[in-house]
DNA sequence: CTGAAAGCGCTAACAC
DNA sequence: GTGTTAGCGCTTTCAG
């Protein structure tokens, strides 16, 4: 047993030193911990002349239920788990902060964990974490999960929502990467682009993440429905970061002849293709154009021209559909289908 | 009593559909329940062979103590909190980052909240949240808490790190503010600047944020050691972000004898300041100087002059020196010392 | 070296 | 309406 650390009772307050439990609550209201129990979670059976005196004690003494003994015995957490790929970067920080806030209000603590690889995921999901025990719900954000793992964590109880992509029989919010795609081809074509270029992201992504392939679905199907043709050449890899896309456009403009119009898949990566610019004494929007997609907080400071995705809408959201989701669990049971595919919306600076 | 929604028992394998407990692995390891405990937690008094044969039955049932029961017993959490103003913003995201990291390693869970404000903070630290309850440590990051809080929480058995300011008693890191509004004036000064404008936090900040005053008043300091002043009609507010960076410049530009260099306490709202300097056409380094703080992720891209600090190892850091003293304090008892001042730097690029 | 048993604080039948 | 009691799964004396 841990010794309590010397804590000094203090000075003259009627509080105990230690925390109160349901029997400090109990005794004082002269009731059973099971009327105490009830009274406090708003249970019916309780006078209510009863109710208010135990509420009053509770009050006075600040007890509030042990969460590990409540967990205990009722077995849930009142925890709700994001799952990122990584916690730094400003898409899924905000997809954090957001669900965070909704938690908080709905009385859920938060929990963050975040996957650098297919190893770390697959820590998380094993069997032996046990995370059934450690959370009711989770937000799963850009991490592909297959239906086996899904079905293997709903079924240990864990309600579950995805952002980024479609579970089948779950929550989740999205965007149409494939028309985001399109969009950035139309608009550059538009602008009568014909040698257009594309920054994406890696091809051995570690956690199989889709959104590269979809983009640029769209990108190459709506090229060639206008009669043209994506350059294996205009193809560039960056990391999904600044530095990648400023490597990616270094290595575009370095081609005999370059395009003059570049998508990046990511408006991180534009940046970096417009610091690539800057370094070589080009200017977008005039020598080249550059377009990337989220509108990310910083693409109105370099007036980048994007195809913009509610980013902060996102975390939010998702976490609603999610705290609703349990909350049908509690009562009827299965899981509940709500896929929701937010709008996107070209937002037009000066790159392009 | 939760039903357990109907899981199937799937295929052949031999794992029971229930979670195994600890008394599972004692039945078939032909032990006690106290023994397993004692054995896989690597306490002494246990047969290396039983151990063996222990370790082996707990593996093949994939048994992991469930973090409530062992939390009731034990009356800790393995559990970690960071508590923030604003989980989005560059800053603060990459602190949560980086302390998650360190948790993940050592095993911890990590809680995570926004406070925005006063009244955030309270219901965290009340003694009704019962916050020892929830976590064993807590990382704060610039939120000031007065020395009785930090003894209340200290005393209920919680450890503590603040990030972003001193905690007497407890280990914290930070960086010295006074000296990075010095290294910015003396820098400014040194390229022959002499009407200087000040960019700074808001006057009311929710969270008596200390930042501000420490930045200007090295500032000041250097400038008023070097024979100049500071204009008060040179100071205007922005909230820590890019809009507010923009709004505070166009006023000082809209001063009939503007200053000719603006140190901006903050990279974000240096950013605004850059943004509105294109809209109205100036250069910045050429048509006016501007300097930030931070070393944010895109003033590389922008090229902007900063007192770098760095944060990418603010978080990690403050995390390793909390476990430190969690781990400390469970032999020894008592609060460790351990302040650390991180270094800056003056980053000189292109704005100044 | 190992086991029996008493909690940790709360919830949920089941009686009254 | 309210009280009794049996757990939830684990840790930790205290006896052997």
């Amino acid at each position: 047993m841990t010794t309590r650390r010397g804590t000094t009772p203090a000075s003259g307050s009627e509080l105990p030193s230690r925390r109160s439990t349901i029997e400090d609550v109990a005794s004082e209201a002269g009731v059973s911990v099971a009327t105490v129990s009830r009274a406090l979670r708003g249970l019916p059976n309780v006078a209510v002349s009863t109710r208010q005196r135990i509420s009053a004690v509770a009050d006075r003494l600040q007890y509030t239920p042990d969460p590990a003994a409540s967990r205990l015995a009722i077995g849930r957490t009142q925890t709700v788990t994001v799952v990122v790929p990584t916690l730094s970067g400003w898409y899924f920080s905000t997809v954090v902060a957001g669900a965070e806030a909704v938690c908080a209000e709905a009385g859920y603590d938060v929990l963050v964990v975040g996957v650098g690889s297919h190893h770390d995921l697959g820590r998380i999901l094993s069997e032996s974490y046990s995370l059934e025990r450690r959370t009711d719900g989770l937000v799963i954000v850009d991490i592909p999960i297959d239906p086996q793992q899904v079905a293997s964590i709903s079924g240990r109880g864990v309600a579950i929502t995805t952002i980024g992509y479609a579970t089948p029989g779950h929550p989740s919010i999205r965007i149409d990467n494939v028309d985001v795609g399109r969009i950035a081809a139309a608009h550059l074509i538009d602008r009568e682009h014909q040698r257009l270029g594309l920054i994406t992201g890696l091809i051995e992504d570690p956690l199989n993440f889709s959104v590269p392939r979809l983009r640029r679905s769209g990108f190459t199907d709506e090229l060639e429905r206008c009669g043209l043709e994506l350059d294996d050449r205009f193809v560039a890899h960056g990391n999904f970061g600044i530095d990648g896309g400023r490597e990616a456009l270094s290595a575009l403009l370095d081609l005999p002849e370059p395009p003059t119009a570049v998508f990046s898949i990511s408006d991180e990566m534009a940046f970096g293709a417009l610091m690539e610019l800057g370094r070589r004494g080009l200017r977008p929007g005039r020598d080249i154009a550059i377009l990337g997609v989220d509108d990310h907080e910083f693409s109105q400071v370099v007036a980048l021209t994007t195809v913009r995705q509610p980013v902060a809408d996102h975390g939010a959201a998702a976490t609603r559909l999610l705290l609703e989701a349990m909350h049908r669990d509690e009562h009827e049971a299965g899981a509940t289908e709500s896929e929701v595919v937010a709008p996107v919306e070209l937002v037009i600076r000066s790159t392009t």
